[in-house]
DNA sequence: TCGATCACCGTAAACGTTTACGGTACTATG
DNA sequence: CATAGTACCGTAAACGTTTACGGTGATCGA
């Protein structure tokens, strides 16, 4: 005898009532319900998660999907960590767990979520390091399956995504830098497909535009989001004839290998090269201080939920007016990287 | 008609033979094998995860369980995520779905894993962020669920274990910085009651006696393992009236903030004050060049899963020789933190 | 020819839940 | 008092697998 049926014969009532008393139906006796849920916690019961599954064809638990390989470790700190702990407070309310998918490296990212979703694993998913063209939209879509993307696509399916302001970054850094006096203006973007780089390098260009000037497309670097591609873009910058007096950063690690870079040169941010990145726990520490974009890493991990939990019949109620698609704003930490001023004559 | 009674009816057999067809059961002719695998592949039937959990009691999951708060986020780099990748590449081989468990910083991990292990989520699990005494051995141990641990601990229920090589460093690292002339070395400790801190002070303390020296209790410090604590003990560092010449860095990200803090008050690693710490990523990109210690973070992750399966009865025959139990050693990488020398006289 | 062995397959039970349905006792209403 | 309504509870089916068990032909040896 196990499970609810152990429960049931060691209070003598029948294992229909013991389900409703601890699932929250109305139709149980308060007192019964209160012996339940006493000796429940008394004989350590759980519901087999199996079990339930198998009968509501739902398993409570909400996939966080994210690369270990260029994504993760690429982004080189706690980037995700944060999000996800965020999304984890609100999910705990309403007693989903949450779990962290990892595709490998050595895995490519569609056939990861197939077997993921064939094998009915969540009820939901969280999409990070979304492509500019990404097929995992339309397979989720075509299975109905909730889910809500950190980043936006140009493939989309009409699900709620949340992002992060990556026109309205590169529109300040560029008026500022342009204020400042530059105008040969260096830009980063990511080495693969991911969709923000092409929002990044877009805007730029536009920003740049409107103050008449243009981005030059040598001064467009790929790099990989870590540390050693912030130190390959220095070195490049560094053997550039016409080197560029700014740079923009779109990625939060890099600017610690560019500093690297940089100073291996002799070149120091602020004063032979004005710097504009965004902020991660490890920039904060970075000398010359960063002049950098910053954000609530946590709460938008709760909007993220939030989005997701408004997609869903069974919690929509709970989230009547969330934000199903926003562009997330960032702050602008002034530092000492972009302090310089420069005169034309 | 759904699941594995459709696939049966479209080939028109029972669906027993299917189930032991598609699990690579002998008594089934390879002819009809062979049907039920093109069949299976063509309607794209993959064999519902809750009714075969529920039948077998087995859910083909492991779950790597870390900690979102202090210490993912507080490693402050991506240390779990090169192992989590090791680890998932073993795993992969043997069709088992490695997620990772984030514990959220508000949540008590006991209770989190109380609640993993009741509702029957994972066939095995890894353990990180060990304590010095983890009431996780003893709970995991008496429900019989198969594990193994990154660190270890002082409780020991016999379970598998590997870790990191901090008696090692200490003893290396004091040595070395002995013989460079220091007498007076400081030495950092994680603020909470991880198991890791009680051996690298205590071996410090050891190495230190065997040079006829004592560690001083005041040159001890507490830190939370990221950058915002290593800039913290610079501030004490910097605070002594009798500052130590030398100091010896237990985590990998608090070097960062360290540098900084030093920086500030014109200190120079290598120059004012030897520092030995461990490398990351990130720590590459620092100046002067951190003299500290390496691994392979992937080897590690693999050695973990293999360690893990060698206790799983299913899965032990592939992995006779396995090392269930293993100090990993780590390299030195020279820099220029720790390349001046003391004389006395 | 007959029993035994073998290869293969079908049947049905079991895993632990949830929930539709029906039943019972009690209360309210006329 | 009869009826309807209500509050609560028990029964059993269903979810999709796996697998023990037994059955059916075919082959084989004596």
């Amino acid at each position: 005898m196990t499970g609810i049926r152990r429960l049931a014969q060691h209070l003598d009532i029948s294992i229909g009532t013991v389900s409703r008393a601890l699932n929250g139906r109305p139709d149980v006796n308060e007192e019964t319900r209160r012996k339940v849920l006493e000796a429940a916690a008394e004989l350590g019961y759980v519901p087999n998660q199996s079990g339930r599954s198998l009968r509501q064809g739902t398993t409570n638990i909400i996939g966080f999907m994210m690369q270990t390989g260029s994504e993760i470790t690429g982004q080189g700190d706690t980037f995700f960590m944060s999000v996800f702990d965020g999304v984890q407070t609100v999910f705990a309310r309403h007693h989903l767990d949450l779990v962290a998918l990892l595709c490998s490296s050595e895995e490519d990212p569609d056939d990861y979520l197939r077997r993921v979703v064939a094998r009915g694993f969540a009820d939901g998913l969280i999409l990070s390091a979304t492509q500019r063209h990404d097929p995992r939209f339309e397979f989720l879509a075509k299975r109905k399956i909730p889910f809500v993307t950190l980043g936006r696509s140009l493939t989309d399916v009409g699900q709620p995504w949340l992002d992060l302001d990556f026109e309205g970054m590169a529109q300040t850094s560029i008026d500022r830098l342009v204020a400042k006096g530059h105008r040969r203006i260096a830009v980063t973007r990511p080495h693969d497909d991911i969709n923000l780089g092409y929002l990044f390098v877009d805007q730029s260009a536009k920003a740049l535009a409107a103050h008449g000037l243009t981005l030059d497309p040598d001064l467009i670097f790929s790099s990989k989001p870590n540390e050693a591609g912030g130190y390959h873009v220095a070195q490049q910058l560094i053997a550039k004839k016409d080197r560029p007096t700014a740079i923009l950063l779109v990625n939060e690690t890099i600017a610690i290998g560019l500093y690297r870079g940089l100073n291996e040169a002799g070149l120091k941010p602020g004063r032979d090269i004005a710097v504009v990145g965004r902020h991660s726990p490890q920039s904060h520490f970075l000398s010359p201080s960063l002049t950098g974009f910053t954000l609530s890493r946590r709460d938008l991990g709760i909007a993220l939920a939030e989005a997701l939990l408004a997609t869903m019949p069974a919690f929509r109620h709970f989230y009547p007016d969330a934000e199903l698609r926003k562009i997330w704003p960032e702050d602008l930490v002034e530092g000492e990287s972009d302090a310089f001023t420069l005169s034309h004559g």
